[in-house]
DNA sequence: GTTCCTGCAAAGGTTTTGCACCATA
DNA sequence: TATGGTGCAAAACCTTTGCAGGAAC
């Protein structure tokens, strides 16, 4: 659904834990797919979700670790949207990112990128006297669906 | 030590609380005084740690329960910093509000404050079809103690 | 006296860990 | 064959909920 763009992910990450000396596996296998086929982002409880529907059920503990390697290995982003649990994002190579509107009252998000918003934090960020890695922005919102009632 | 601002933040959670039609409480009473005693960014657990220490012991429900209300008075404001656990910051009346850098060795925080970064936030937040309530910002970093162990 | 606040205990949910087994290189 | 990946189960963790008793209005 989500083309090439997703597929791509899919083969850098397992080059690239390749790289970095891990072995393959089926359940990793089936978490990148699961990951690479839904180019949004999910929780580890709904990835797990729909790799049991496709009847590629995967061990929780699997799960959780596999998104852990992905995460270290920088093909991961993590989000604190304010449920209770944590959404991870794809990291595509051309470093493209976004930010998220979360509708507080609903929970859906809206994703965005802004150039000058970018530039700000960056200006923000040389700043700091702290050596700056990244960064995450949220927007609290009441969506349109919310707000009409 | 935070001197009489986090006092006077505490004189107007329990006026607010009033105003809303909460009864006073023992419980309550201990969570406000908790949280103006130590004006940064706490999690209810560490909250709750601190009041024992004190004497002051609370029923962790009644933590939860008192850091609910005084969120829905907008006397605190919610922090998902991806530890898996919310940090609560009070939210003074004058309006004034800051951001953090985290650091992602060690867990420490260092709150700023970037005009020119709240302008392009509410320059984004105006160009959304969503209607923008708030945001949260977090520059993720490596802090000069880490960066140097 | 009614209503709300409180504490304890139990449940709920997500995430992590221990351990034996199996697949990979 | 040695090492790391996997699954199951159990644990750890934060947070919420149910309920009986007590305090505030």
């Amino acid at each position: 659904m989500s083309g090439g763009r997703a597929q791509a992910w899919g083969e850098r990450a397992r080059h690239e834990l390749t790289a970095r000396g891990h072995r393959a596996g089926g359940a990793r296998d089936a978490v990148i797919d699961g990951l690479a086929a839904h180019d949004g982002c999910c929780t580890a409880g709904e990835l797990a979700d729909r790799l049991r529907a496709e009847g590629r059920g995967v061990g929780t503990a699997s799960v959780y670790r596999a998104l852990s390697v992905l995460q270290e290995a920088g093909l991961l982003r993590v989000l604190e949207l304010g449920e209770g649990e944590r959404r991870y994002e794809l990291v595509h190579a051309d470093g493209e990112h976004h930010h998220h509107i979360v509708c507080d009252g609903c929970g859906r998000t809206l994703p965005f990128h802004d150039d000058a918003l970018e530039r700000a934090i960056g200006a923000a960020a040389d700043r700091s006297a702290w050596a700056v890695i990244g960064h995450d922005i949220v927007l609290h919102a009441t969506c349109p669906r919310c707000a009409a009632g």
